[in-house]
Order: C-alpha cells, then sequence, then structure tokens
DNA sequence: CGCTAATTTGAGTGACTTCAAGCACAGTGG
DNA sequence: CCACTGTGCTTGAAGTCACTCAAATTAGCG
C-alpha cells in the first residue's frame, strides 16, 4: 500500500522519464507503458550512494531521471575503471541483466539522483511482445560496444596527454558547458584519472599545463574549456 | 541462378554453421531457417583477405564456418588493435548492423577461411518475428560488451607483462592446446603486440622472459604454455 | 622450367630516451 | 580537520631507434 502510493506519487515525473529515456521507450504501447509505470519504483539517492554493486545480481534495471552517476570496474588494488557516466534519461544494469550475468560494474552517485526501478520481468515482457522495442535495446547495446571498442584502442595507444584531452572533449559532449565555458559536471581530480586510466598526480600536473598553455581554465573542480580546437589538436582525433 | 546453384551446394556445411553457430539461431523455427539459407552466401577468404572494412557500410553480417580472423580498429598512424579474434561459429559484423552504423572494425583472415553472408533484411525479418533469437542477439552483445569492459580496466591498470600473461591464457580459452601443450593458433609477435598494446620488441622480449622462466617454451610461432598457474599468477588474475 | 639471386618479412638484441608512476610532503579549503 | 589539490624528486617500465640474422617469397635468367 505504501509502495503503491509512492509510485502514483511518482509516475508524473516517470513519465517524462520514459518518454525522453533514450528514446528506449518509444515504440511501447499505451497499455506496455502502464505496465512499465506500475511495476516500477523511484528512490533517492545521495552522493556516495551507490545504486548496484559489482559481483551483485541485480533483478532489473535502473533509468536515471536526475542526477548523475559513474559506472565503473573495480580493478588491480580496489582502483576504479571509471568505464562511462549517466545522467538524466540513460539507462544503467540492463546489461547484467540481459546478459543474465551479475554485475560487472558498479554505479555510484556523483550527483544526487532520481532513479527508477525497472524489474527484469517487465523488461523480458517487453523483449517478447515488442520487436521495435528489442530493436532499440539492440541499437543502444551495440552503440555501446562501439564506444567500448574505441575506448580500448584509445587507452592502448595514445598518451596519458591525449586520452585527457580527449576525456575532456567526451565530458563536454556528455554534460555540455555553460556560458562562461564551464563543464557541467563536477569531478575529483582522482575521478579524472580513473576515466583516463592513469595516476591522480598526472592529471593534475597535466591539467596545469593546458592551463598554462591557455586551453582550459581551473578554479578548483570547475574546468573551463578555452579552446576546444586545440583540445582536439592535443587528442589527437 | 549461378547463385541459387552455389547456396545449394553449400547448404550442408551451413546447415552445420547454423546449428553450432553460438546458439544464436537454436531458437528459429524450420521457416525461419530456410529463410536464412536462401538468403545466404559463402565465401572462401584466403589469408590476409578483408571480409569488412572500417569505415565501410555493411549491408549483413557473416558466420564464420572455418577459419579465423582478427578483429582491429586502426588507431594512431595506422597501428592495428586488435578487438578480439573469431572462429568457427562465431558472427561477426552484426553490431554495425544493428547498430546501423558504419562498420568501426576491419575483419581480416588470419587462417583460411569460410564464412557465410546473411542481409541485414533476414536479420531485421528474424528480430522482428522471433523475440527468443531476438533475445540471444541481445545476449550476445551484452556479453561482449562486459568483456569489453574487462579489457578496459585490464590495459588501463595492469603492466604490459600483466597483459601479455593474460592475453595468452585467453588466446588458450579461445583456441586451445594441443597434446604439447601449443597455442592452437599461430600470431606474429606483432599481432600479439596489438592485441596487449604495446610494441613488438616488448613482446618479443617479455616471452623470452616467460620462457627463461619455464612458464612457456618458444619454437617460433609455436607457443607452449608450460606452466599455467604460474601465467595466472603473472597475470594477476 | 629449375635453380640461384634479390628482396621482403619477421624475430631478436642492445643502447638510449622518455613518459608516467610512486613517494614524500606542503598547502588549502569546505 | 580531513579529504583533496598541488609540487619536487626519483625510479622504472616501456617506447623508440638502429641494427643483425634467419626464413620465406619473389624475381631473374640461363
Amino acid at each position: 500500500m505504501e509502495g503503491r502510493m509512492k509510485n502514483l506519487q511518482n509516475v508524473p515525473i516517470c513519465d517524462e522519464c520514459i518518454l525522453k529515456g533514450h528514446r528506449i521507450f518509444k515504440d511501447l504501447t499505451p497499455e506496455q507503458l502502464d505496465t512499465v509505470h506500475f511495476g516500477k519504483g523511484c528512490s533517492v539517492y545521495k552522493r556516495g550512494n551507490i545504486i548496484y554493486h559489482e559481483g551483485h545480481r541485480i533483478n532489473g534495471f535502473y533509468c536515471v531521471q536526475t542526477g548523475i552517476m559513474k559506472i565503473y570496474k573495480t580493478g588491480i588494488d580496489g582502483k576504479e575503471q571509471i568505464i562511462r557516466f549517466a545522467r538524466e534519461g540513460d539507462i544503467i544494469g540492463f546489461r547484467s541483466v540481459l546478459s543474465k550475468e551479475l554485475a560487472c560494474t558498479t554505479a555510484k552517485v556523483i550527483e544526487d539522483a532520481v532513479v527508477c526501478f525497472i524489474p527484469s520481468e517487465n523488461l523480458f515482457q517487453l523483449v517478447r511482445e515488442n520487436p521495435a522495442f528489442s530493436m532499440q535495446l539492440m541499437q543502444l547495446t551495440c552503440r555501446e560496444l562501439g564506444e567500448a571498442n574505441n575506448f580500448i584502442t584509445d587507452i592502448a595507444q595514445k598518451t596519458v596527454r591525449e586520452r585527457l584531452a580527449e576525456i575532456l572533449l567526451i565530458l563536454m559532449e556528455t554534460f555540455g558547458l555553460d556560458a562562461k565555458k564551464v563543464l557541467q559536471v563536477s569531478l575529483t581530480r582522482e575521478e579524472l584519472a580513473n576515466m583516463v586510466g592513469t595516476a591522480t598526480e598526472s592529471v593534475i600536473r597535466l591539467l596545469s599545463e593546458f592551463k598554462n598553455d591557455g586551453i582550459i581554465d581551473l578554479h578548483g573542480r570547475k574546468i573551463s574549456l578555452l579552446d576546444i580546437p586545440a583540445l582536439k589538436k592535443v587528442s589527437n582525433m
């Protein structure tokens, strides 16, 4: 009863979510949308909260309403490797659900978030009933796979300097800049390092260099991308 | 007419392929199997031949009957980054078909191969008609995505030495050993380097070291994995 | 044809350089 | 005050370059 109340209360927000959500849900019939609505549950997560844990079974996937989270794997000595970020409209955790494996990544909140949970059973039902939806989902995973392949090539062949420049550009793509060209996401130097696949100190030094070269500007965690063509050049794209 | 003859002629072989092929086709109805049979075309490729080319549009996917090919991306200065290998029973090229993007990798034959081509239209039709098939396909891509994530973490965090040891173990998983513990795939040092993401010379030096340590044995391109537990230890798994 | 000669390709070594990791420590600011 | 940022210094891993050697291909040519 309590649960139902909660769901009802959240429907208006999630309505938006489902409509925007990666256009993944755009091919659902009204009835199918209702099923998703009825089955889901929304939760609020604070910075630092973990949505799902590497190595655990997850029995559904998540649709991000608001907030930002990092999706990472834990490698040697517990060092995080950030695979990607998720933000408004992204869906996370579906890889493990579909492949019926344990979660191979952890999702941790970086900026306070509202996230919907949709049980596996509903996902499987949609796949069974709606080929257009399956197609959307496949396209999503295939695009992610393509990006993963790019990332592998970059990390294997580029220098740390090139990769850092590239990551800054990717973050720009994902989170955008404000009027003052400030990246609209706040990451620690360590988190940047865990994306680039390098040491925190290296990130700090290279960011300083970029700043000295007038390519970026730094104010704490606020990074302004002043000269994007120069960044592209450094990133060797 | 010529085409039909060719297909008929190849049906017996492909029958096998479709039955074995990653169990991807296991949920097809007899009629659907027939459609695939009728639409496909088989070709023989020699070592060095390219099956599809990075950046090109491909209008179908491939099912490997026999032979081995490397799937790679071209990075800085034309340096190859091998993403994975494909062998008997694997399907390749479907990522680009499903995501409707250009091919992001190249597939080049390492050992003479027989490969079937199945047009996109047939693939899309199967996705439309057969949810169980869609599910299989999704599971395949999701598993690949999981592996890609692992690879990213390894390449970002492990040393070249650790990665080389790991790659040898992965090659063992994929291609097996013979009675004399010889890896059943023949790669140049450069190809090994392009998997590990390092310089050819580094691979040569490290292989010598492994040999001196009694972990492996070398006879040209034949690599014997003498001490697998030791390899696992070096690979830091 | 058949049999060298010439060229290419891959494996391997050594010397040198450089990038980036690691450590220690000093600010700094929420 | 503790996590985060920043700096200097050192060391080591791995990349680069230059070269040799062996095997495999291809060309040349009587």
